[in-house]
DNA sequence: CGTTCAATATTGTCCTACAAAATTAGAAAG
DNA sequence: CTTTCTAATTTTGTAGGACAATATTGAACG
């Protein structure tokens, strides 16, 4: 009683980056066999990725070949390959014999997840206050940050958590360190289930808002030493957020 | 003119871990359809990442898809699977339309990997210092550890290289942080290239060991601060050490 | 209510096929 | 003889069908 099958809105693609009707773009309808060569895995995990992220697969929820493989017209080996990439990105867990299931994350492994990312991003910007030395690499980090110096109040927790993932990848490009900079972007995403647990009030909001923007003035002030500590007690105060959220948020019975 | 295509000794597999004859464990040899669900994929990527770190493959070379199916008596869909999993533990890259080549770093790759590692075996260290508190995690990490020991001094640098990595493992793996763990592993294996490069000398294979002898006693001490510190300064002596590689050992070109 | 076992669902692997892209070889031009 | 362009070959991306091994479900039974 574990496969809960959501259903999928029929016929509809990524196609770079834009969403298309199915219809639309596929030339000949005999077989479907006519898209562009190298797209059909992106498609998939594209699908797959925005909709673990919106919630439309839930963690836990087992992803069924056949099912998707119907609902999107692909075959199984790009499908396979979707999930692959979905796995190394931390988003699916794949179990043999089982298949992909959309992860869930214990606290357990989400205080670990934190102590990992407090190592790396420490190291992200304390590389990034030196880098910023570049011209180039400070526009780019400044247009990237803008949005944390905006005075309205965050209210919607959703749009704040997109406002956060930016801020830390912005850190993260900055560093110059291209490997360093995708596994950021790995560590961060299975934290996102955080949406659903709808405990960040508006004060929380604007705590870690303030935060950003004193990690992001001693980067640009070059201060490496400062920043990396900053952004580390930063993701030290989200760890111990975390460990105090409901215990439903996270895997069955593990703490 | 890249593709160099080494033959492969013909027709042996891993089963689970133990080397066999192909002939020996297939009952029916009309299409080879029947061996344990599950292995047939283990097989390809053992024989392949153990091709890799023996250098049987080389960096940059070609995996052609045909030629191991023929070599390795399977078929495509169990080979990309394997070639995926290989490429996550970055020991090769896939280049759409050019299928998989065994990954070869360029020297600015090699610096930034280290900054990684020194920062999350750092980690991994000072917090194994207060996990050995635990008899079990400190029996299990002694008897790891035990081969830095020996006194008889290091000639054979292939060896070394083994016991290096095993005592990184170790470390990361009392960690008691299980996605740490993972990612130590991960980040070692692209580095194994330096098995080829020939400059390690029995010196610096002594003063490697001395390191890790040190950061083995802080760690069995109980004195995270030191023991991260020490590993810390570990392995940014060794990425020193790379940096004064010769360039050929890197890919062509970067520097 | 719990167990056992058969029916069903699902995955792992294989095969074949073909179009798209990349690579190589060969021909033509300089 | 070298260079450049074109055509043939190679190789990958994807589809689709097939089958056995394993998991899951549901029903019968105690």
């Amino acid at each position: 009683m574990n496969g809960i099958r959501l259903s999928i809105q029929p016929r509809k693609w990524y196609l770079n980056g834009m969403l298309q009707d199915a219809a639309l773009d596929s030339p000949d309808e005999r077989n479907g066999s006519a898209r562009a060569r190298g797209s059909t895995v992106e498609h998939v995990f594209l699908h797959l990725k925005d909709g673990i992220l919106c919630g439309r697969y839930a963690p836990g929820q087992r992803l069924i070949e056949a099912d998707l493989t119907r609902d999107l017209g692909v075959s199984r080996g790009p499908l396979r390959e979707a999930f692959r990439r979905l796995s190394a990105e931390g988003l699916v867990e794949s179990v043999p014999n089982k298949g992909a299931i959309v992860r869930r994350l214990s606290a357990r492994q989400t205080q670990d997840l934190f102590d990992i990312r407090t190592a790396l991003e420490g190291l992200a910007a304390r590389l990034a206050a030196q880098k910023v030395a570049d011209p180039q690499v400070r526009a780019e980090f400044e247009r990237a940050i803008a949005p944390i110096w905006i005075e309205e109040p965050r209210d919607v927790a959703v749009t704040y958590l997109d406002e956060n993932r930016i801020f830390h990848q912005a850190v993260a490009d900055a560093s110059g360190n291209e490997q360093l900079s995708s596994l950021v972007r790995q560590l961060q995403l299975p934290l996102i289930m955080f949406q659903l647990s709808g405990a960040l009030t508006s004060e929380t909001l604007r705590l870690s808002n303030q935060e950003h923007r004193a990690v992001a003035r001693a980067i640009l002030e070059g201060e490496g030493e400062r920043a990396g500590a900053l952004m580390q007690a930063h993701l030290d105060r989200a760890r111990r957020f975390a460990d105090n959220l409901p215990r439903g948020v996270f895997r069955d019975g593990e703490r």
